[in-house]
DNA sequence: AACTATTTATAAGA
DNA sequence: TTCTTATAAATAGTT
């Protein structure tokens, strides 16, 4: 439009159309803010050049989002839709399956079980029946684990307080044995308080010697500890 | 910008203002798509009057949709968001939900029980205990209602027969009443094969004789049909 | 990015 | 609305 009169197709200069896109791309932006203001209008211009950037034009009265709502609710077809279909089909299925868990739960509960039929409720029975027993079942496992726990621990601290007394027991019969040199200070050690000697006697089955540090599971027998 | 410049300023004169309006429009879309041409471009414009009409330019090669979404990716803004966000929310929620529940079935039914604690597991066992009940006393509820209609119906057919067998009786004492006029006629109306007559006696307390199409509901006796 | 000859857009009037 | 046209504005090609 100036300098000579040019076709309006594409340029196939790369350079020269980048410069003509970026002149042209202002005036289009100029004449829409024009546009804007003398006619109080709103315009927005979204445009996306061969090189994939994109430039914008919005009236400042507006936003681009309000501008694209209005324009699919003027022309109808929502652009969205595509968008919220299944949105709204992945929501509606939701829906049913909580809805049905719901039922479920209800009925599960001895609710709601007025649309059943007699069929149907005897195998919910029987249903609920074997889940009680699952459930009771799990129950006493929890329970057996935690006894089986607690009886570990017990053999476990039994063990300690046994190795203790093999010890001491040693040390009775051989006073040269260890750092510590008398009764007073060993009791101190064990956390006695030091009221004089106190006698302690363990009778023990020689067999068993060795197995004091293998754990619970051995067949231990509870010793009688003489204070 | 011709005969005159102008302010670029909202044109008070709403016919000028419109007129400009139409003008400029044509001349920014005839822009848009040169630039469209010359430069290989993407243009999306829409415009909204003031009276609310809109109009919009877009590029052959495109669909305002993909160049909205362009839009969005690139802006990062995604300005469906503010459209979704409600859904989304919904949708997680649900989700949610569905998942809490699948649990509480599942638990109902014995599985996944890991996560619950002794007292927890104690609690479950009572409810689907008590569960059952309702469930069993909703199945006795039933099984009793089926019994109770049954004998209703059982107790409406006897009395129909027991009408029956009334105006029969009836017929015996009068055989004048009613049309038909002897007894080989009546034991055909009545359907019985016509091997000579048959005697039927019933015994029925005076205050009943109302009775007997009220439905079900009175304390109805039952009586002996000697046949 | 700036210049400018020329084309194009358009304001005002009809 | 559309046409006309004087004139403002835009811009193609050049620097």
């Amino acid at each position: 439009m100036a300098r000579g009169k040019i076709q309006i197709k594409r340029i196939e200069n790369q350079t020269n159309r980048q410069v003509t896109y970026s002149k042209r791309r202002n005036g289009l932006f100029k004449k829409a803010h024009e546009l804007t203001v003398l006619c109080d209008a709103k315009v927005s211009v979204i445009m996306i050049s061969t090189t994939q950037k994109l430039h914008q034009y919005i009236s400042p009265s507006t936003t681009t989002k309000q501008l694209v709502d209005q324009y699919q609710k003027t022309v109808g077809v929502d652009i969205w839709d595509s968008h919220y279909e299944k949105m709204q089909e992945h929501l509606k299925k939701l829906k049913d399956v909580n809805r049905n868990l719901r039922m479920e739960i209800r009925q599960r509960m001895g609710e709601s079980l007025n649309d059943l039929g007699y069929e149907q409720m005897v195998n919910l029975i029987e249903d609920v029946d074997n889940s009680l027993g699952l459930i009771r079942e799990r129950k006493y496992k929890v329970i057996s684990n935690q006894i089986e726990t607690s009886k570990k621990k017990v053999r476990n601290v039994e063990e300690i307080h046994r190795n203790l007394l093999l010890e001491f027991d040693a040390r009775h019969e051989d006073p040269h044995f260890g750092l510590v040199e008398n009764e007073e200070d060993y009791n101190f050690v064990l956390g006695y308080p030091n009221r004089g000697p106190r006698i302690i006697a363990l009778r023990l089955p020689p067999n068993h010697h060795h197995d004091l540090h293998n754990g619970g599971n051995s067949d231990l027998t509870t010793f009688a500890l003489l204070d």
